[in-house]
DNA sequence: CACCTAGTTGCAAATGGTTTCCATTTGCGA
DNA sequence: TCGCAAATGGAAACCATTTGCAACTAGGTG
């Protein structure tokens, strides 16, 4: 949001995104804490969850909530409006990008007479 | 889950199906709590959760999270499979029966390989 | 109608994910 | 090398939701 702002490039803040690009599906902040410290770093939860909200503004993480509510994060390809098909067993996931979708979307959105349609698709 | 339940016909639950009766669109369990005191109705927050939840089961209510991870709910008109076009400004909501939707996504699961979708679109 | 008992209630305390506080550390431009 | 704002991290705060548990009650039974 800021115009102009200045990020450090810290210890920590690679190695959370190092771990992003690895993986192969969401994870959850306390995960990447986990995995973090079961590698023998040392960053603090707090941290991890300061750059995740921090990637995410900046749009270089995607987020998403678990059923239960937990926060998922995921560094995507594309910078790109897109959404994901995610297995519930293992939680493999495939990036999409549809076009038809946005179509759709927006047209159901002009028929019941909305504007500015977001969505969220899983 | 259990196979057979009595449920009883309590004061406080007339009155939670009574409140998401008249709602016109989802409520938190929060914000039904202080409507029911503000009525002058003694209901526990407790309560309300759990008769919230016990509906959720029975599917008499509807329940999906906001983006901040609120559990937000509503009482549906049909029993049935269906999306909502939520209003970002003043919450107002409009139920979608969408067959379209459910044939593409089938379609799109199969393309990838996935199978028994479900999937959530706000 | 009085009784029984499992469903129900509600306060307090526990949970669990996430955020804030704040003192200390650390990039990095000058 | 200096100086300082950005960043860190452990503890405490937050807040929605859940659980423990003792008291209460709807509603079927004798």
């Amino acid at each position: 949001m800021a115009a102009i702002q200045r990020h450090r490039a810290t210890r920590q803040r690679a190695a959370i995104l190092d771990l992003l690009q690895e993986a192969e599906s969401f994870l959850s902040a306390q995960q990447m804490h986990d995995a973090l410290r079961a590698k023998g770093m040392k960053v603090g939860l707090t941290t991890v969850y300061r750059n995740l909200q921090l990637m995410t503004e900046l749009e270089e993480v995607d987020h998403v909530r678990r059923e239960d509510g937990e926060s998922m994060y995921r560094r995507c390809d594309s910078g790109e409006h897109h959404h994901h098909l995610v297995c519930r067993a293992c939680g493999y996931t495939v990036e999409l990008a549809n076009d038809q979708l946005e179509t759709w979307a927006k047209a159901l959105a002009r028929k019941h007479r909305f504007s500015q349609v977001t969505h969220d698709l899983e």
